[in-house]
DNA sequence: TACGTTGGCCTACGCTTGTTGACATGAGCC
DNA sequence: GGCTCATGTCAACAAGCGTAGGCCAACGTA
């Protein structure tokens, strides 16, 4: 064992090809089709491997779907915000994460479904927005419901223009999502409790 | 008398009972599960009839979704609006339909994960809330993008509290959503054009 | 050379799905 | 009585699913 860690320090493992291929076929299957639909058997296909290979390396298929929806909303340090820019700020930063890859819409359309896929979109929009709308909103006891109410917009946002792709919200270019976004979503965290 | 009446003319086919028995269970089951885990056997099961039945009335399975989720918004006549007070009565009204019945539910969950959900999404919100915005919006051309926005956060909500579920956008008081949301959808539908 | 490990394919099992068609039942009309 | 049609049950089909396990080729080490 001292020789296997003194030979090769990473083997390089060859199946990490396989592996990552995997994981971006799930990931677009995912996306595209949701969990029933996006069956092993074309996710492999897809990847061009065999369908044992998926279970060999993720167990189930749960396991493929939490390998594949890991993620990680990449928000910037709260502290870095100025306080009257945070709307604009994650209303960009959603925008920029969701047309980067297909997960965070593998992600939506599973959760609508799955019980697991909800689990798991509690878990990252609690772990880390919420953090966030601590920090900015005026009385830290509203930040839970403050934060459920710019997730709304954000996650309406998404529904209607990557999953449900309502025409007018598809063809809305990006700069224009923000000005119109980016005043709700401010209110939202910082604004004074209505009423 | 009472035999002429129970035995009408129109035999008043007693298989319209089956027949709704079917559609509500469909609708509980769509709701609940989405398109592909609501099976058929399930739905008949719920409603104590043969899935045989399912096939005989609505065809497919496509066929019995359709059925399951035609639904008219019921927005008020839009001249019977104030201008100024839409974006209020808009989201009151949106609650309500909301947790009148388990329709919407059905149509969100299914419209995220399959095609002809999707499209009927579109239909509904395309035939019944476009009317409305082009009514209420300064400038009839912008009218699609404004009914796409409002649509992103009517949407937004209904899928953290009814869908997704979190916990702090399911504990809002009715009064609380439409306090936030109002003056929300009221920009989106009726403020000049940001920027 | 022989060997264990790794990466990969193939076949098959048990189960569920949507869907079909043959058969039973029971009420209304001749 | 018989006929007809609507209503409902039952058994079965072919297809597709997730998953299991055995077999094979290639390679690094002894």
């Amino acid at each position: 064992m001292s020789q296997s860690q003194s030979k090769p320090p990473t083997p390089a493992r060859r199946s990490e090809a396989t592996r990552t291929a995997i994981l971006d076929a799930a990931r677009e299957r995912f996306a595209a089709d949701g969990y029933e639909r996006a069956t092993i058997r074309a996710i492999a296909k897809d990847a061009n491997i065999d369908p044992s290979m998926v279970m060999r390396y993720y167990g189930n298929k749960e396991g493929l779907f939490a390998a594949a929806v890991a993620i990680d909303l990449k928000l910037p340090d709260p502290a870095s915000f100025q306080r009257d820019e945070v709307g604009r700020a994650l209303v960009t930063h959603f925008l920029a994460m969701w047309e980067e890859n297909e997960v965070l819409t593998a992600l939506l359309r599973v959760g609508a479904t799955n019980q697991a896929g909800a689990e798991r979109m509690r878990g990252i929009f609690g772990e880390q927005l919420l953090p966030l709308a601590r920090r900015v909103c005026p009385d830290p006891e509203q930040a839970p419901a403050r934060a459920a109410l710019a997730s709304s917009q954000l996650l309406g946002l998404a529904l209607t223009r990557y999953v449900l792709r309502f025409p007018p919200a598809v063809a809305l270019a990006r700069e224009e999502v923000v000005a119109w976004l980016a005043p709700t979503v401010q209110r939202y965290l910082t604004a004074p409790h209505p009423a």
